[in-house]
DNA sequence: CATTCTATCGTAAGCGCTTGCATAACTTGA
DNA sequence: TCAAGTTATGCAAGCGCTTACGATAGAATG
């Protein structure tokens, strides 16, 4: 393969101008039925690949998408969860012919300065972190007409193309399930304050416990920050004193600390005091006892956010509802009464 | 900035041609150091920013370098690793004004046509998984002379750039560990067979326990896969039959499964039976009772193998030697004796 | 039948950069 | 002092693609 093939190789091969191979395999412009099909088959014979260098340069897009997160190295208790959001959109990427480019929020200029050179098509935006830097991305992207999706959350006031998993939905089931195990006096270990996510799930929490009649006193809020330590901390300081028998963290990370805790202290769960969590860790089914917990689709996510955004780019529309993905609960041991006192509400 | 400025507008201000700017800018032809000066500060002043999708039709060289790893969807069970192993190469890339693209190993055509058209101006693969897949990037990546560094171990009978952690170090002397608190029945629950890291673990950590004079029959070997099941099932077949005083699993999630069979056998750990892991994954420091584990910097992983490979771009040379990093022992509770009985070799 | 459309396709002008070649300005050495 | 090097710079030809503009031919119109 000495000299790739170009468009005027198949537009020779295929008897006609390069003007017309770049109108018959782009199909915005009219070309003639059977003149678009000899030209797909001499590409395709020829094994044509076209040059997106040259293609960005004379005013063409991009194949190229951008993932646009909170720095990993930061955010190492959610690795996982970007993880499993970059697989994702990597996988849908590549099966849409695109490729993907991860940057992380803190690189304004270089993401923007890429964003000036058109080389990128179409941008994931994670958001739900920082609202001005996020509103500040939303109006260079806007500015330079590149198609977007928003990932986690909708942004007030704002139309663009969302999805985002019901955080509150899933918190609100997780309540139903406590009711249903008749668990009284219930703490809620909450993630850092302010932190969006943290308060969806509280909020949700809340709001299924209220309409399975519970008072308000019932549930108690121990602050914490997400960390396994702020657990532990939480359940040391509570657990006694209030009589607690039931437990939700915020993250799976902070149940285990409160596992750990339990365990250390010999209080039997879920016997004594059920506990749960959120996220569904890798590692949540084999916690000792293993963990309740809900699941967040996260690599859905990643894939429709793709396919969201392959829709904008194809149709330069906007304005559409938001997608929301539906978090699964997941029931285990640390949460499942043995001992015959289930009084379902 | 309706018209972003291109060489032209610095050649202009600075009074020469646009072909001195290129060259005064790239810097690999003769021009006359006042020359350069005057060029660079008219291109600071201007905000230039090279074109690069311009600057790799006409052949130069791109900056945007690839991550290639394997597929994270199968890999669910090492998303750690791999976020870790992105967030460094990423904020590393983004220092040196480098642009980092994520491709799955799977994804071989959409990864040659990238090469094939020279859009990428360097490569980091991840390899210890598919010998003769690798060969294949290997030799495709030869061809197009694009500069890559090999991450994760040194392919035999090459002498490309690579970095990798020291598996077999890790290993090796957590079995020393071993033997200073004086373990005398080992059981090493293993990775999937074949894989190359799991058999790395093993051999490190038996050269560590026959330097301290363990003899072989010492040292039991029970088939895993990484996950946590494995670790349960492991633990209930030898715990009792063979009178193991201590497990080394190959990952920590093998581990958790340990810890969790035991904590369900109420079997003591580490009284009766030690367990140490490998990995140090965000929860480990959280089990019940902590895990003794051995810490990979994967994060410097990704961030050293950047520079390397931005060596090997700016350089245009090859054959060096490896670069090694060091795992790092960290004992917790779950290998730390308590009653006395430590007889240390 | 002349005229005006319309659908289809070719011509050619860039997009912003790199680079081979030509040119000009200086050095040197004999 | 002049030929032969050196060094610094400009000129211009692309790289492969998109697209404005024009040309052509058959269809539609009056």
């Amino acid at each position: 393969m000495v000299h790739n093939v170009t468009l005027q190789d198949v537009a020779a091969y295929a008897g006609v101008s390069s003007a017309t191979v770049s109108r018959a395999l782009n199909g915005r412009s009219s070309v003639r039925q059977e003149t678009v099909e000899r030209v797909r088959e001499a590409a395709a014979r020829l094994h044509y690949q076209p040059n997106v260098a040259a293609r960005m340069l004379s005013g063409g897009s991009s194949d190229t998408v951008c993932l646009v997160v909170p720095s990993l190295s930061k955010q190492a208790l959610s690795r996982f969860y970007y993880a499993s959001l970059i697989a994702g959109a990597e996988e849908a990427a590549n099966e849409e012919n695109l490729h993907l480019l991860i940057k992380n929020k803190q690189e304004t200029d270089s993401f923007f300065a890429l964003l000036d050179q058109q080389r990128i098509g179409g941008v994931l935006l994670r958001v739900g972190h920082n609202r001005s830097l996020e509103q500040q991305y939303v109006r260079r992207l806007r500015r330079a007409e590149v198609p977007f999706v928003l990932i986690g959350r909708q942004m007030q006031g704002n139309h663009d193309l969302s999805i985002y998993i019901d955080v509150v939905g899933g918190a609100r089931v997780l309540a139903h399930h406590f009711a249903e195990q008749g668990y009284e006096r219930i703490l809620y270990v909450s993630g850092p304050k302010r932190n969006a996510d943290s308060n969806d799930r509280y909020h949700g929490f809340r709001m299924g416990l209220m309409e399975k009649g519970y008072a308000p006193e019932q549930l108690l809020v121990a602050q914490g920050d997400y960390t396994p330590e702020s657990g532990y901390r939480a359940a040391e300081e509570h657990l006694r004193r209030d009589a607690i028998d039931a437990v939700f963290a915020a993250t799976d990370h902070t149940a285990l600390g409160v596992l750990t805790y339990c365990a250390s202290r010999k209080i039997p769960v879920p016997d004594q005091v059920a506990v749960a969590g959120y996220d569904d860790q890798d590692y949540s089914a084999y916690t000792f006892p293993s963990l309740t917990t809900v699941r967040q689709p996260v690599y859905e996510l990643g894939q429709h956010a793709i396919e969201q955004l392959l829709y904008a780019m194809r149709s330069h529309r906007r304005k559409e509802h938001p997608i929301i993905l539906s978090p699964v609960l997941v029931v285990r041991e640390s949460t499942l009464r043995t001992d015959g006192e289930k009084r379902p509400r």
